[in-house]
Order: structure tokens, then sequence, then C-alpha cells
DNA sequence: ATAAACTTGACAAAATTACTAGAGTATTAT
DNA sequence: ATAATACTCTAGTAATTTTGTCAAGTTTAT
């Protein structure tokens, strides 16, 4: 249960891919491919998402590429996974997008609220510089 | 993102109608269908689930129904979804059914590792009890 | 007996996911 | 200028999952 897209997957392995050109060399989208096994056609789509969003920019023609917008201590998974699949929203009720009709009638309404923030305040908290140092390692230990 | 499916947010509703009758009222699947607006067909094929899990027994015939095979405040919302959904598994590697070749090479899987492990450790601490007297508002605020 | 209520497995419509295809635009090296 | 590199964008589509329905049982109380 609460499976993460392929989307979101494959956006953050991007990211990463990307992270590590930082600050001045861009990272082709075949690069990308090669390094993280994703095709071509579909990291464009993801990427194209992201640059929308803001979180890369892309540099176009030979020796082009995409570069972080931001040092990648500055990005959060939270970030990329929010502009690739919009917010957490364990039930549709919870989804702004939605809305739901019995909300106050509801009374699990705030059980997925609360584990909803909980999820995003996680993931907020996560960076690439995160997954560049490998200092999740103690993250995962701790179980904070 | 991270949804939850319908089985699951629905699964929880009907427990919560069932803990209601705990422990000497069983409740029917009728009744639950009317009280929270599910199709009686569906919910057969999700109390049987539970049903086989261990977390609730059915009685037969006339008056029947079905009762919690423990008291509410031993039964955690995580164990229904558990029953319902199967394991919290944000990727497919870090699902024990379908496992991942990459595993060691792949950065991520220490953050979906430790995602999965918080949102567990949650859903744990939260029992059918905490939605009959409603004490999840406090829990809500805090944030903890 | 008979009606209430659960039990089971098969099946199907709808939605979502996970891509692929292809044509187009911008930039740079020569 | 031109060719090569690389990103941009919109559709479409196959596979999968979700979200149920249906029908034919079995069990039990009265």
């Amino acid at each position: 249960m609460l499976k993460l897209s392929t989307k979101g997957q494959y956006g953050v392995r991007a990211m990463f891919e990307v992270a590590k050109g930082y600050p001045d060399v861009p990272i082709t989208i075949k690069e990308i491919s090669k390094r993280q096994d994703v095709s071509v056609a579909y990291l464009e789509q993801i990427l194209n998402k992201l640059r929308k969003g803001g979180l890369i920019v892309s540099v176009k023609g030979p020796g082009g590429g995409y570069i972080l917008s931001r040092g990648p201590e500055a990005i959060s998974i939270g970030e990329i996974l929010l502009e690739l699949e919009g917010p957490v929203a364990i039930t549709a009720c919870q989804d702004p997008a939605s809305g739901c009709v019995r909300v106050d009638g509801c009374v699990t309404a705030l059980l997925w609220k609360a584990l909803g923030e909980k999820i995003e305040g996680f993931l907020r908290t996560i960076t690439l510089n995160d997954l560049l140092n490998g200092s999740l390692r103690e993250i995962t230990k701790v179980g904070a």
C-alpha cells in the first residue's frame, strides 16, 4: 500500500544525477537514461515537469543538459515529488483538487490528515544533499 | 501522491462501525453499508479479508453479523490496512513480494525504507479506540 | 422449513500508470 | 549556412490496477 508511481521514483533518481553536476556541469537526458536505466522519452516528460516547477534549468544545444536551479541542500525530496505527483493525498477527502462532501461526518478524516502531514514533514527534511553524501544511513538508523 | 485505495479506506470505516458493537452486538454488512454508504457486495470482500486476517469474527444466521475479535484498543489502523492492502511499499524495491535487483546500487532505497517505517510506525500507534473516542484531535494538533 | 446473514470465486467496467512516437524548436561548432 | 546536439511538446496506447458487480452457495436461528 501507499505506493509511489514510477514518475516520482524516477524523478528523484534523475534529480540525483542532475545534482551531481551542480553547479556548472549540465547533465543530458541521455546520460541520466544510461545511468538510471530509464527511457529517454519518459525522462523528457519528467524533467520537463521539474523544469516548469523551477527545480532545474535547461541548457540547449551541444554541451547542454540540465542543471539544478538551486543548491542540492536547498531542494527537498518533498518538492520533487510535489511537482511530479501533486500533494500527498491519502484519500480524496484530503486532496485539495477534489474535496469531500462528508468531511465533517467522516471519523477518519483527521486520521488521514495527520498521516499526510507526517509524510510531508518527513519528505521536507530530506534534501538532494542527503542523497549525495549518504547521510541517510544515520536517519534510517535513528528511526526518528 | 501516496493514495490509499478505497478498499483500505472503506475497511477502516467498516471496522469503526463493527467496533461500535463491541463486545456483544454483531453488526451486519447491510447496516455498515447504510451507515458508511458502501455497497454490500464490496463490503463482503473487505470484511472477508479482515475475518481471514483474524481481526473480526462472523456470526451467521439471523441476528448475526461481525464482531471485533479483540478490544478496539488492541486493533491498530496499521493492522487493518496491512490485511487489506499488504505492507507499506513505497517502491517495488521495498516490497517483500517483488524485491529489487539493484537494491545496493540504488541511492534512494534507504530513503523509501525510512519513509515506509515512519508511516508504519505512525499507523501502529493509532487504534480503533482513538477513532471511537475522538482522541485524534489532539494527535493532529500536536503534529508529533 | 425458511429466512437472515455470511462465503466464495469469477468477472468486468473504469481509471490510472507507464510508457512510446513523432514532429518541432533552440543552440552551438565548423 | 549547415549539421549535429539537445531540449520541447502533444498525442496516443498498452498494461495494470482499482473498484466494484453478480450469482450461486453455506450456515444458523426460529
